[in-house]
DNA sequence: ACCGGTATTAACATAAAATTAATCTATTAA
DNA sequence: TTAATAGATTAATTTTATGTTAATACCGGT
């Protein structure tokens, strides 16, 4: 087994389904854990520390959505991605699972060939910034002037110096940044940072666009009064 | 089924999301088409030509990234609106998307609720000022003479210097300039640019005139006495 | 339970935009 | 030609959006 091979974990109360998920992750060359419990799983999860886990909902005792949360409690897991497994036709308001954490669900029965090709994916969108620490490319990283910014690291450097900007500070400036020149209202800057549901204060943008200026230089926001604000060009 | 409704194009691997969306937007009264990957996403959009796509940014083979770029990529296609569905925690791919052409984000999961007046928000401003079939205008920009209005970065060119132009006077603008020759009368503009609810006095909408006269220059608006303004053609 | 840092709220200041007021000018109809 | 009216113009004022700072709430990590 290669050591730089993706670890996935897969957690599931039925064997034959384990034993499937095994035997066609394995053949790509992903080192495999199984757990058929979610108590079990967690505990696999803390000592391999892996990549992607695999996670059935429907599961009797702690059920797929309650051990998602206990995983997403763990910090050293907060890399890893978290897809579920349901069965087809389950109702998708039912699905609370992106609630819970997860980033993406797997509909069971799956061809071995569709699994293959939606864990290569889930593996190589999230998977650049969690294997190959030491990657010098521009993998994930945006140039805007004077600005590097590495998605990978949440880090932002100004004329070569690393600073490291907390979460939504960091995603703003990630939204505003992707298109320079567009304005974005403060609509759409809550909906994308924030989420449709979270419900924050007039002020909270603002706060967060000060300290971004504060950090980055004021030279590279721009305020559109009435409107919301841009990355300058 | 209207025929003058507006047609919606669904992409995502999911069927049931693809479920969820359409039975919410039939209900509003929209048409709805839907693909279960980007090629098919692709051959629908041609043959149907739809006002707005919803496509999925994760899935396998071809990803919506690149499912957006071959979008773009079909001439009939520029006046389509393209609107991303990621997953909650999939905020890297922001930058990508906006990139490659995308409009908006629709982050999963999503409430019926916000849908619709998300999707409605978004045909609104498709309706407003792209359903020209002659113009010459291209994303997003208007062209009119010497003059460029770029409702996305919400600026105005007078022979290639740019105008960042207050919000009342850019609207007033945009709406005028939306179809040159024709007079848009006192109530007219009152309606579209400030609304039907707000009472302003008699000489607000002259004021306005007047300043963006003095920015753009007095040649492109001309006052028809007792009617209304109108944008020269 | 505590610490350190992040996110959010609150309160107030400031600058810009919107609106009004006052006055002037041009156009039209008697 | 002149009174009446609509609009133009300018300055003054009000309103609003955002900036700013500090205080507080919150959350993950120890």
């Amino acid at each position: 087994m290669r050591d730089d091979a993706y670890k996935i974990l897969v957690i599931d109360d039925e064997s034959d389904i384990i034993e499937f998920l095994t035997y066609n992750l394995k053949k790509e060359g992903y080192e495999i854990f199984s757990a058929l419990n979610g108590r079990e799983g967690i505990e696999l999860a803390r000592k391999h520390n892996p990549h992607l886990i695999l996670l059935d909902i429907m599961m009797p005792e702690m059920d797929g959505i309650e051990t998602c949360e206990k995983l997403r409690a763990l910090p050293k897991l907060n890399k890893t991605i978290i897809a579920f497994l349901t069965a087809r036709g389950e109702d998708y308001s039912q699905i609370a699972g992106f609630e819970a954490g997860g980033d993406d669900y797997i509909t069971k029965p799956v061809k071995p060939k569709v699994l293959v090709s939606r864990i290569r994916a889930l593996l190589k969108r999230y998977g650049k910034y969690t294997l190959e620490p030491d990657s010098q490319e521009q993998a994930g990283k945006i140039k805007r002037g004077n600005l590097v910014i590495d998605r990978e690291k949440y880090i932002v450097s100004v004329n070569n110096r690393d600073l490291v900007l907390p979460k939504k500070e960091f995603e703003l400036l990630l939204l505003i940044s992707s298109k320079p020149g567009k304005v974005f209202t403060r609509d759409d800057i809550f909906s994308q940072v924030w989420g449709d549901d979270v419900i924050v204060g007039d002020r909270t943008i603002d706060v967060h666009i000060r300290k971004l200026r504060e950090k980055i230089g004021d030279e590279h926001i721009s305020t559109v009064k009435g409107v919301g604000y841009k990355f300058k060009e």
